[in-house]
DNA sequence: TATATTAATCGTATATTTACGATATAAAAT
DNA sequence: ATTTTATATCGTAAATATACGATTAATATA
């Protein structure tokens, strides 16, 4: 893209697009639901019910702990990941209100 | 990407995240809120008021028409854009239903 | 009729996303 | 100590997104 204007508008159009990208992807929904349903839930099993292979699983997994929805943490040679619920109710907010009256 | 896998998950995942991509750009967001608080808006005006160039303008609009939460209507030489609101209201009703209890 | 205006589309460059095999690393099991 | 298991990361290919100048097509105006 040359170079990237997003920057050139506003801290919370930013915002609201970046969880919008970040949501973006079937995947990524399908695996907000699991978190949600599971309440934790074990990278491999992410993985077996899911139609992608680990590596593009785990890449998905980062994209949604990068934007800050989902906490991963390390038990012994697997790895749990859950939401943060507080985090995913700031921008379910952020974005709702911006639809509000629209 | 080789191919998109995005096919292999159900059609309201499909749905939910094709309208989370159509949003997932500030100037999508922008131009969704100038149409909400001026009715409807000449694209001229539109280019006017945002750090882009026409072409790019024009682009956005297409992505936003594509979905189908805008609508636009030539007028002679211009064309007038206005918000599909029962559109955008089924589409921000899925996600935030989507999101709901998580 | 000739010129100007508006906006869509084309062509193109670059960035990012999506996908996966291979590899690396670290813990667990043998 | 070796092997197995789990998962993150690397490398890479292809698709898609973003951006814009140039062109086109259609209408409006001089």
């Amino acid at each position: 893209m040359v170079r990237s204007k997003k920057h050139k508008f506003s801290k919370e159009l930013i915002e609201i697009s970046d969880f919008a990208k970040s949501i973006s992807h079937p995947a990524r929904l399908y695996i907000i639901k699991l978190l949600a349903e599971r309440n934790e839930c074990i990278c491999g099993e992410i993985v077996k019910v899911t139609p992608l292979s680990q590596a593009t699983v785990s890449q998905h997994l980062k994209e949604l702990r990068k934007i800050g929805i989902i906490i991963g943490r390390i038990e012994g040679v697997k790895s749990c990941y859950c939401l943060d619920k507080k985090k995913l109710n700031y921008y379910t907010g952020k974005l709702i209100k911006y639809f509000k009256n629209k």
